[in-house]
DNA sequence: GTAACTGCAAAATATTTGCATCCTT
DNA sequence: AAGGATGCAAATATTTTGCAGTTAC
């Protein structure tokens, strides 16, 4: 995983700017899933609300985040791995939400169940969430 | 599972009203998932959408309904089987969306399969939402 | 210098709340 | 009759759009 926001910048032909440095800084800077809503109240950071929705949009087109759906119709972003490509999510891994901290992790080792779907249905993309209580909670 | 509407309510001890009573009509006459604005939008049926928010909410705290998350962050609606129970939802089944079509399907014979979580971490719930081409677009 | 990005204002949507009235039991 | 449900109005919250000024390359 490339660590350097100005490098996963250029990787992806985005503009270096402070907002977007900033934004990707927090997405490394900790393990777990990040919603609209924790960006923009980010202590120290003020950032306009419509250039949050311009950059985690973005950054999804370009495949540097994906977004996790969760039950309570809060969309969180995290990280994709570094196999992502522009329009090519490959982000086959299970998504954690603790019922008692609220943090949604990538488990990036835990990998999408194969499925037995039945006649006539075809499918592209498996989202995997599971609820409970992580590791930091228990 | 039971198909009378009045019935269901009945057993909910929910009041038998006029809205309950086409709003659980909806779903009981087709076999996908309902979004909020599905519901409104309904032809030949005018509900307040503040009777539709609340209607909805009762449903899903008495069991009755479900809600499914889904990544373009629009909640859908689905009827529970029978052995939910209020405040204890038991829909261990698959959600499957067609890409296509966008109807939300129940995939009530497909069970949620096992994960092996990593160490520390404990699932109370887990969801499962798979994407695709469902079996009347292919 | 040019194209792209930002931030402000404002529009468009979506959701929640209060309250008076009506309906179910 | 009493409690709950509805529908309207209005308050909030969320997301999108337009545009002028600013910044990155």
């Amino acid at each position: 995983m490339v660590k350097d926001v100005k490098e996963i910048l250029k990787n992806n032909s985005l503009s270096i700017t402070g907002s977007r440095e900033k934004i990707l800084g927090l997405f490394l800077e900790q393990p777990g899933a990040l919603a609209h809503g924790d960006i923009e109240k980010r202590a120290g950071e003020k950032f306009d609300r419509v250039t949050v929705y311009r950059t985690l949009q973005t950054f999804v087109e370009k495949g540097i985040i994906h977004t996790i759906p969760t039950a309570d119709n809060s969309i969180r972003y995290a990280l994709c791995k570094d196999d992502c490509k522009e329009g090519h999510h490959h982000d086959h891994h299970v998504h954690f939400v603790c019922t008692k901290c609220s943090i949604t992790y990538c488990l990036d080792d835990v990998v999408t169940p194969e499925l037995k779907l039945p006649k006539g249905y075809t499918s592209s993309h498996i989202e995997v969430v599971a609820e409970g209580i992580c590791k930091n909670c228990k």
